[in-house]
DNA sequence: TTGTAGGCGTTATCAG
DNA sequence: CTGATAACGCCTACAA
C-alpha cells in the first residue's frame, strides 16, 4: 500500500461527486450527514472514495465554510519548549488539555521567538480562541491574539477590557511570605527574581524598574514582599534585588551568588519563584552556608520538587488554573467576557526558614 | 476599547479593498509583500485596516489557498491531558516542539477519546504532517491519519510503508535486563507491563496475549524478557505476567499484589516501565517487602523519578525521540520516506536488584 | 432523498 | 507598481 502518490490530481469532493454522477451536495451529506441519505447510496460514495484515494472533505476548506477551527491556541511568553522543562506550565497545560479533551478541541501550541517580535505565527494561526499564559504585558503575540476577532482568556495578567482573566493574588501571596519572614525577625535580606520584562537584564533591578516590570505576576509579587519588609521597618532601597531572564535553577545560583556579593550579610534569600529558589539553596549548600541555620529562603508556586526539598513557598493551583481557563473559553455560553477569576494560594512553611541566628 | 464588535459585517480583504478603491490583490500584497508596492500605499492599507477593525488575513482562508497549515499535529494514543502526567511524554514533547520552535511551525495536540473509535478529529484537524507517538497498532486515529495525504512519522511503532519510524531496539533492551536478573540467578519471577491492546485487561496476560498485543513497544518488551528467562532456563508459562489498562503507580501497585498473590515466592519483578516499577516498589515497602533484599525490582525509561530512586531501568533518550520525529518531519527534503530510526538506550544497573536471598 | 448554486477570504498568475 | 481573473475545496440554504 503506497500512500496513494498517483501522478493523477487529488480527488476533492467535486471530482468524486462528478466520479459517481451525482451532485456535491450528496457527497458532503454522505460524510456530514449520512442519515441525509440512503444507506446504499452513501456506501456506494464511500467505496468511490476509497477508490479514488479521496481522503475525505478537506479540513480547511471545510473550517473556511463552517468558520469554526476545531481548535484553541496557546499562547506562551516563551519557546513552546520551555513550557515542558517548567513544572508549573506543565501542570498547567494539564488542565487546560483536561478541558479541550472534553469538548474534542486541540490545543494549538502556537511557536514563539523570545527575541522577535514578529507575530506573524499568531496571526497564521487557525484557531477558535486563544489562551494566554503568563506573557509580559507588552508581549507583540498577546497584542496580535487580541487583535484577532476571537475570544481571549488571559493567566496571570492583568486585566484587559472584554477579556477573561484567571489568576491568583501573587501580591498577597506574596505578602506572607514577607510577613512569614519578618515574624521570624528576619530584617536584611535579598531577593531573586525572574525576568521582569522582555529585554534581558541579568543583575541588579533597582525600584524604578521593579515597579515598572511588564510582568504582572513579578511586580505583584515584589510588590508584597516590599510591602511586608517596609511595614516592619526595613528600608527597601537596601535590599539588593537580582533579576534573572532565564528561569532555571542555575539562574536561581549566581543570582544567589550576586546577592550575597551586594550584601553578605543577608539572613534570608527571597526567591520569586520555586526554581530560583531550588537554585539559591543549591549555591547556598555549595558554599557551605546552611538552610535555615545561616540563611533562610523561600520560594514561591508550589512545585512538586520544591514541596519534597521542604522548601517555604506559596502553593498554586496550576492545574485548576489551566482547567478554568479552558472553561472560561470553551463554555458554550461565551457572553459576559472580561469575566475575572482569582483562584485561592496557600502559604505552606518548610524547614528552609528559620529565625536569623543573631 | 472594546474588541470591535460592530454590528457591520466584519472586514475582508475585499472590503477593505473596495474601501481603498484599490484591488484585493494591493491590499494582498500590504500584507505579504510589503516590498511589491509603494511604502505610501502601504501605510494607506494599514491605516485603512485599523480604522475598519480588519485583522489581517484570514489564517484560514490563506491556508486554503497556500495549501499550508503552518502547523503538525501530535497524535497520542490517550487523552492529551495524560501527556502531562507521563515525564516520559514530557520529555518526548521537549524534544519535539524544539524543533516545532526552530521551524517556526505549531503543534497541534489532537484530541482523543480512548474509548471511542471515532477520529474525526483527526480528519478535522488542518496540519501538514502528524506524528504518533506510541500508538497501538491498529488505533482507529492512527489510520485516519495515514489515510491523510499528508506525511507522517510514528514512534515506538512498527514498520509501515511509506512513514518514518523513530524508535529504540526494546527487544534487545528488555533482553538486557532479563539478563542481568538472571545473571544475578533469579529464576522465579513475576512480570507488570503496560495495556497490551486497546481493550482493558487489567489481569494475568497469557502468553497468546503477549505475542498478538497491538502495542508494538510492549510487545517487544515482554518477548525480551521472555527470551532472556528461557534462554536461562525458566519455563515461561509459570511466570505470572500482570496487564494494566492505566499507566500510574497504582496501577503496578495493584499489579503487584496480583503478582504476589500468583506466586508469593517471586523473588524479582520485572516492570515494562519505570512508572509502574515505582508503584511496585511502592506496594512491596507497603507489605514490608524489603527491596531489592527480599524482591529486586526493575523498570523501563529511565525517567527522573526512577533513576533517582535507583531503580534498575533502561534509559531511552526520550528528548531525542521527539527532535529526530520533529526533525523527520520537518525535513525540508522529505523524500525518501520509510526511513527507520533506532536510538540507543543504556541500561542502568541500580540498588533496587540484587540476587535474591537463596 | 437529491440537486443547484452562491460564497467563505485568500493568493497565484499574468497582463498592463 | 497595480489590477483583473481564476481557482483553493467545501457547506448549506433552497428548490425539486
Amino acid at each position: 500500500m503506497d500512500r496513494s502518490r498517483r501522478s493523477r490530481p487529488p480527488a476533492t469532493l467535486a471530482s468524486l461527486a462528478a466520479e459517481l454522477g451525482v451532485s456535491r451536495t450528496t457527497v458532503s451529506n454522505a460524510y456530514n450527514r449520512p442519515d441525509q441519505l440512503s444507506p446504499q447510496l452513501r456506501s456506494r460514495v464511500m467505496e468511490a472514495a476509497r477508490r479514488l484515494g479521496y481522503p475525505g472533505p478537506d479540513p480547511v476548506a471545510r473550517s473556511l465554510r463552517t468558520r469554526k477551527a476545531g481548535a484553541i491556541g496557546l499562547l506562551l511568553g516563551e519557546h513552546v519548549s520551555y513550557a515542558f522543562r517548567d513544572p508549573a506550565a506543565v501542570a498547567f497545560l494539564e488542565g487546560l488539555t483536561l478541558e479541550c479533551d472534553q469538548a474534542k478541541v486541540g490545543l494549538l501550541l502556537v511557536p514563539a521567538d523570545t527575541d522577535s517580535d514578529d507575530a506573524t505565527s499568531v496571526a497564521a494561526a487557525a484557531v477558535d480562541g486563544f489562551v494566554a499564559y503568563s506573557m509580559s504585558d507588552d508581549d507583540p503575540y498577546l497584542a496580535t491574539a487580541l487583535a484577532r476577532p476571537v475570544p481571549a482568556v488571559v493567566c496571570d495578567q492583568p486585566f484587559t477590557a472584554g477579556v477573561d482573566v484567571v489568576g491568583v493574588d501573587d501580591h498577597a501571596a506574596a505578602r506572607e511570605v514577607a510577613d512569614h519572614l519578618t515574624g521570624l525577625s528576619h530584617r536584611r535580606i535579598g531577593v531573586v527574581c525572574m525576568r521582569l520584562g522582555r529585554d534581558r537584564n541579568d543583575g541588579p533591578a533597582d525600584l524604578t524598574r521593579q515597579e515598572a516590570a511588564r510582568h504582572h505576576v513579578q511586580r505583584h509579587r515584589l510588590a508584597g514582599i516590599r510591602e511586608g519588609f517596609v511595614a516592619a521597618g526595613v528600608s527597601w532601597d537596601r535590599v539588593p534585588v537580582v533579576e534573572r531572564f532565564d528561569h532555571t535553577m542555575e539562574a536561581g545560583a549566581s543570582a544567589a551568588a550576586e546577592v550575597l556579593a551586594a550584601d553578605p550579610g543577608v539572613t534570608a534569600v527571597v526567591a520569586t519563584s520555586d526554581v530560583l529558589a531550588l537554585g539559591v539553596i543549591a549555591e547556598l549548600t555549595r558554599r557551605r552556608q546552611r538552610v535555615p541555620e545561616d540563611v533562610s529562603v523561600t520560594g514561591f508556586d508550589g512545585i512538586r520538587a520544591a514541596v519534597d526539598a521542604g522548601v517555604t513557598t506559596v502553593v498554586q493551583p496550576f492545574l485548576d488554573k489551566g482547567r478554568h481557563a479552558g472553561k472560561l473559553l470553551l463554555d458554550p455560553a461565551r457572553r459576559s467576557q472580561g469575566r475575572r477569576m482569582v483562584l485561592p494560594t496557600t502559604f505552606l512553611p518548610g524547614p528552609t526558614t528559620a529565625p536569623p541566628r543573631y
